[in-house]
DNA sequence: CAGGATCCTTTATGATACTG
DNA sequence: CAGTATCATAAAGGATCCTG
């Protein structure tokens, strides 16, 4: 079904607990997945993947693996990725904002 | 559970499915509720309340009912609702972009 | 007109065990 | 190390009926 307004669209791509966490920590460098687990704690192997998966299939993140064993992947963003940056640092620096004003008013 | 990364503030305030939606059409101008219902047709009634309500309470959203019958409720941005104007804006430009992205690999 | 309350279905997410 | 598969649960969303 169409969208009523754009923004949807936006919203089908970084919709989901962790994608924008994950896009947030892959615009400050290529990770592999262990990485990115450890920079998430409270993210399952499971949503980490899928939500991978789901990055990779609109095109906002690219999964290299190398053949080696153990195995090693690295994601990263693409190009497309990429031009999502300015709206990541825009919600990253409005969430301090926010963590600040609530925590004036529970003083 | 505390953040391990702000922007998860930022989700938490505007996750949920209608949420950005109704920011935006907030943004173009104060709103009745049933001009909110008018602008999402496939919003339930339920999820429109609920979804008002949350961003209410996080500040987003000023509720105004005027004491008159049949009843008159309009929805506005506050302060707080309108410092994250400039991430809608960046969110519905690039959400634009990425449906002409589609449309051209569709083609 | 606006919205509360209830019940129900669908998705999203989580826990766990297992594999190359 | 990275990932799949299965099962289970929680959370989100929807349908419907009712009210001032």
């Amino acid at each position: 079904m169409p969208y009523n307004v754009p923004v949807e669209a936006t919203l089908d791509v970084i919709g989901g607990k962790w994608k924008v966490v994950i896009l947030c920590h892959l615009d400050k460098g290529d990770k592999r997945t262990s990485e990115l687990k450890r920079l998430m704690p409270d993210i399952t192997q499971k949503m980490l993947t899928q939500q991978l998966r789901e990055l990779e299939q609109d095109g906002m993140v690219k999964r290299t693996s190398y053949e080696q064993v153990p195995p090693k992947v690295v994601y990263s963003l693409t190009p497309y990725g990429w031009s999502f940056k300015p709206i990541l640092d825009a919600m990253c620096a409005w969430g301090e904002e926010h963590v600040k004003q609530k925590e004036l008013l529970h003083l």
